[in-house]
DNA sequence: GATGAATGAGCATTCATTCAT
DNA sequence: TATGAATGAATGCTCATTCAT
């Protein structure tokens, strides 16, 4: 009792993260969490007005930290290729952190839970802003730019990303995305010139 | 009551599809089966082991009827660019007949299911060998034929369809996945060259 | 498992009842009831919607009983005085059997229940036109009946009735409700002439 | 924080009865309260052993002011009628006030409630006691005066008095009150002869 | 073949209350 | 004096599933 402001909080939505990534949407319940992190499932409420309050808070805590990371990375590429090259060094990064699941876990239950829905595509348009970015810095000056609509693109990878933590969550192991990143990356310079 | 045989399981099975697509998976209690189908939760019982496999009984059935159809889109299409209007066409059916719904609301949950996860994949394994058929005929005899890895990019495939599946249900009504297709068909002649 | 139809529902009536009597609305609680009867309490939602409807149903029907013998009551007296004397024996009666105590409890957790208000108001409909036609039958003919507003007056004999049931209450035993039912018995005459 | 002494105290009670005002009862929660007043619930207990106390609290500032009121009108008043449009008036403040809601929700709670209900009863002797003295004035002197038991008469006003409270708060509005009281003027004269 | 009664475990949420600070 | 973190028990309700009929 009475520790120091804030700490406690950040303890939830630290449990709630651990759930997910242990046991799922689905398993996280208020009990899971309260068992994951030491406490009562009382003091969730205490902090946030629902579940669904904190397990969006939890997303947007891995979402937060995981978009600055792609933002540097997008911002200091040179080339396309060298882009790709550091998109798969981070997502290798983040399979094995298990923000992945974090994101896969509530994009996936977002499908059939119609309050869920528009919050989770609200963390998600960031994302989208940040792959148009890159899609415009890896276009602008080459004879693609005309060709190539920016923002249907940026949907493009994004679903493509999406998709994948589907599939690769479903296939277990497999080496699918790497395979297509570095394909990517070896069709870029042929596609810009 | 002196049903024809298999009749009623036909009937059980219609009711679990009506109700993914109204409901959604998390709205698709036993309870909101029975209603749609207007028989008593008990009888699903009698017919499938749990509420899941009957779920993937109903997933099936809506696979294997599309399947079939894109399996004659993909092996009628004389070129990439006809194959690409062909499946636009019929994933406007799909999206209006909401068998699209039913196959986002399953890998959706299945995301988070360990049961249904691995039974959900083995329904996608058809699509991934649909896919990588129609990718080997698009690339067969053209330029890319030695830079294409085909399994991969049948991966890439059906990764872009489920996740696009998400978004579009995230999004609400949008074009992007039009756009993109037609894009596809735009640049098709372009790469084949 | 399997019993008659419409007998479990009785007895989950029943046990509603008998919580009620016993422990009063605020101890009433699914738990309670089911201790009660004897069962679990999801039972009481696979008859009712919920806990507030099997708690309405029990006032219902302990209403519609008591209801039945006063309306005989009132039908049958010669004289004012005579009904008073029935009045009281009735009332003796169902404060034995428990009955006055389902009734105050209810309009007493009423109250301060929005949801619970209207629908405990319309049970006491009944009564407010059963006390109408008592006073009605009571004063036709006499020097009075030009004198009484019937309705409010109807409304005066089942506020005092309730407000009779709260006292009693909280008074435990008292002889107040016997001796003003008496007095009024004895002024009765009087006031007609 | 510096305040006066039993400032605080005061403002406590004064959120109290605000939310017993415009919540009732049940939705008189210590964060219900605590939300009304701007201050945290903990500070409840400080002041108070428990909720229940602080409502009992709450309900004796209600009931003392406004005794004070109705005995300055039973002591003023020269005749039964005139008593009575005194009383009238009283009432219409109450009610305006919200002071009779008050009273309404903690009657009613207390009639589930065994703290509650002899707690609640203490506070209503003065109000049988006040109503013994006007109904002993009222009839001392006339020909009433060896027909009526004072104190089951007084026992009677206050019970038409809560049961108006129950009856008028379950109707929402209605006039009967008013033309109880009406009648009871014009009719007050007449035993008196 | 099909019904419908019943179970038992689970759920999110709310509550009065405590207590270190 | 007052705060705000935290508890532990209780609440109404939903669920997939079982099984006698």
């Amino acid at each position: 009792m009475g520790r120091p402001r804030g700490q406690t909080r950040g303890r939830v939505v630290a449990a709630a993260l651990e759930s997910l990534k242990t046991r799922g949407y689905a398993g996280t319940s208020t009990r899971a969490i309260a068992a994951a992190g030491g406490f009562q499932p009382g003091l969730i409420f205490y902090y946030f007005e629902s579940l669904d309050d904190l397990l969006l808070a939890a997303l947007e805590q891995s979402s937060t930290e995981r978009l600055e990371r792609y933002r540097l990375a997008v911002e200091g590429a040179g080339s396309a290729a060298e882009l790709l090259g550091v998109l798969r060094s981070i997502y290798d990064d983040d399979v094995a952190s298990g923000h992945i699941r974090v994101v896969s876990e509530l994009v996936g239950a977002s499908v059939s839970n119609d309050e869920l829905r528009p919050r989770v595509l609200e963390l998600m348009q960031p994302w989208l802003d940040l792959a148009e970015r890159g899609v415009q810095d890896a276009v602008t000056g080459t004879p693609l730019e005309p060709l190539v609509p920016v923002r249907a693109a940026a949907f493009a990878v994004v679903t493509f990303y999406l998709g994948a933590n589907l599939l690769t969550h479903l296939e277990g192991e497999s080496d699918e995305v790497a395979t297509l990143l570095e394909l990517a990356a070896r069709l870029a310079p042929a596609l810009e010139s």
